[in-house]
RNA sequence: GCCCCGGUAGCUCAGCUGGAUAGAGCAUCUGCCUUCUAAGCAGAGGGUCACAGGUUCGAGUCCUGUCCGGGGUACCA
């Protein structure tokens, strides 16, 4: 029957540490920081050490004779798990974990069920995820749908660690761009007229101006002047409605918008403008305002108000990110395409130079998309209107799809999108891999549920002992120090490809060992062990906000 | 010029704080469906980890330089 211990992983590799340092005590060796990892081949054990070899220059002996001496000085003070220990070269000792211990942490997983995996490290903290953050001047790209997608998946890791979590979108409604864009609207408005019209010289050459140019002749009649207000009013709104609807499509919805104009409004920006220059940090040069940044340890001077009386955008922003800093989160996440990687530590200095926190903001740049279709790479620009909307691609390969493209990358590489790919070739898509492991688990599930084998917890854990099983739980095991580990590092890409692994393990099993069968105790057993491996499936893919289907 | 990111199999990319024989998918080739879903499994081929130095017992991983690609940087966001 089931082990007394369920000790988790991190606990057992404690335990062997101390057994280390006390032996290394014994033998009067000096310590070293050394480390306990994971064997990455199965012939080396479950876990190795390194701490011989790292002691080869104080004791000038070879490693692998030191090896051996800790080995058999550590043998009084290995945990019961261990079974076995064994000293390979070049100085290595590996360590073999029993299967009792794997197979105990079955009833350990299907304890802790849906919150198998959770972390508390985010317990009672706020935490704030700013991403998207479009300007409403077109409808969302292939482009901005990796910050999406990768925005929401960092907000779910860090819900998934237990903070409470507001998704934001800032935009910018004060500036130039809006302002041609309104001008574009007019042009094709008085165009769509009959009337002399002028088009910007940098306007917005897509349709859909058109279409919201014939949408306000509809809504406000065709007596409007040049300067109307409502051109750019119903430009933004239409299009923002565009947005949150493409947004939702991917199954992403922000708790709150925030935009340039409240500061202007609430006095935010004028505000931080004279504290920076009680600071003396701001001075007027070439007919702007300049900001001091060379006295903060930067190269060269920033504009943050325009010859013309326009700020830049560094000035808005640092007033947006005291205003976030002002609500108190525990931590702040900014997302910025690498387009912005050089707009942040400006904001991040003034604000230091207001002795103003900004320890718990955490900055994460993502590199950008590059489209290919046939074969080809397609140059983006919202201006031009020669882009593919978020809205279509979802459309044509689904959601799930499109998260999974969208994060299978770490961000700091750039992603090539082939369209062709994703489209033609979906069955191959890796998604449906992942998908593919957990629908087959319910299938077998609905398949022993119909001959009477219904999920209970009682079960004989060690019936556990094919290798593939093993494997599995093994890796199952991994999870809990993953959902820390992602907290860490914010980057889904490493969850997709620990679940790329777990379907792997699962498909292995799935070839090797039948979970249905005449033997009523391992068929018990075996619904167990995959009862786990779906509870990891589907918490690991609702981090993911992939659908988790119970058939394909 | 300077700053940031990347350069790993034919293609797209993994490789945790430096560790033992460098991995996956796609593509190519060979097997496996009367047995819980073949969107799967088993196997084969394919590599001077851009290049050159350095640190280390040990380097794809750290440091320096060079080359190539992407981005930024001079009042656009």
């Amino acid at each position: 029957m089931l082990q007394p211990f369920h000790l988790k992983m991190k606990d057992l590799k404690q335990n062997l540490n101390k057994g280390i340092l006390a032996s290394l005590q014994s033998l009067k060796f000096p310590t070293k920081p050394f480390s306990i990892s994971p064997s990455k081949n199965p012939n080396f054990g479950d876990l190795s050490t390194n701490v011989a070899l790292l002691l080869t220059k104080d004791l000038k002996k070879p490693p692998i004779q030191i090896a051996e001496e800790i080995q058999t000085a550590l043998k009084k003070y290995l945990p019961s798990e261990i079974e076995t220990s064994a000293v390979s070269p070049p100085g290595f000792i590996n360590f073999v974990i029993s299967d009792s211990f794997y197979q105990s942490y079955i009833s350990t997983m299907l304890t802790e069920g849906p919150d198998f995996g959770r972390s508390n490290i985010g317990k009672g903290k706020t935490a704030n995820v700013e991403f998207v953050s479009a300007n409403p001047t077109g409808p969302l790209t292939v482009g901005h749908g990796r910050q999406a997608v990768l925005g929401d998946c960092v907000s779910n890791i860090l819900e998934w660690n237990s903070f409470d979590v507001t998704r934001e979108y800032y935009y910018n409604d004060a500036g130039r761009q809006m302002r041609i864009l309104g001008q574009s609207v007019e042009a094709r408005y008085f165009e769509a007229l009959g009337k002399k019209f002028e088009f910007p010289e940098d306007g917005y050459q897509g349709d859909y101006i058109k279409d919201v140019a014939e949408s306000i002749i509809e809504t406000e009649g065709k007596s409007l002047s040049a300067g109307d207000e409502r051109f750019r009013q119903t430009v933004e709104e239409l299009i923002f409605t565009k947005i949150k609807k493409s947004l939702s499509d991917l199954g992403i919805i922000h708790d709150q918008f925030s935009n340039e104009k409240t500061f202007y409004e609430n006095g935010a920006i004028k505000q931080l403008l004279s504290d920076l220059k009680e600071k003396n940090l701001i001075y007027e040069a070439e007919g702007a305002t300049w900001l001091k940044t060379t006295a903060m340890g930067k190269e060269q001077d920033r504009v943050y108000i325009k010859s013309s009386g326009e700020p830049t955008y560094r000035l808005p922003d640092t007033a947006y990110h005291r205003d976030k800093i002002n609500r108190n989160y525990d931590l702040v996440v900014d997302i910025f395409g690498a387009d912005h990687a050089d707009t942040y530590p400006d904001v991040l200095a003034a604000l230091s130079a207001l002795d103003i926190s900004v320890d718990h903001i955490r900055v994460l740049i993502h590199q950008f998309v590059t489209l290919l279709r046939d074969g080809e790479k397609v140059k983006m620009s919202t201006r031009k209107a020669n882009f593919v909307t978020l809205e279509e691609l979802v459309k044509e390969v689904g959601k799930d799809v499109v998260r999974y493209f969208f994060i299978m990358r770490s961000m700091s590489s750039h992603l090539d999108f082939d369209l062709d790919l994703a489209a033609d070739q979906s069955d191959k898509n890796p998604v449906f891999y992942l998908q593919y492991a957990h629908a087959r688990i319910t299938n077998i599930m609905k398949h022993g549920e119909a001959l009477g084998h219904t999920f209970s917890q009682n079960f004989d854990a060690s019936l556990i002992q094919e290798k593939t099983e093993l494997a599995l739980i093994k890796h199952l095991i991994r999870f809990p120090e993953l959902s820390e580990q992602l907290y860490e590092s914010l980057e889904p890409q490493v969850l997709a490809t620990y679940l790329q692994e777990l379907a792997s393990h699962f498909h292995k099993f799935y070839g090797k060992c039948k979970v249905i069968t005449d033997d009523k105790a391992l068929t018990h057993s075996r619904l167990a062990l995959i009862t786990c491996v779906k509870l990891v499936f589907s918490n690991g893919l609702h981090i993911l906000g992939i659908s988790a289907p119970e058939r394909m």
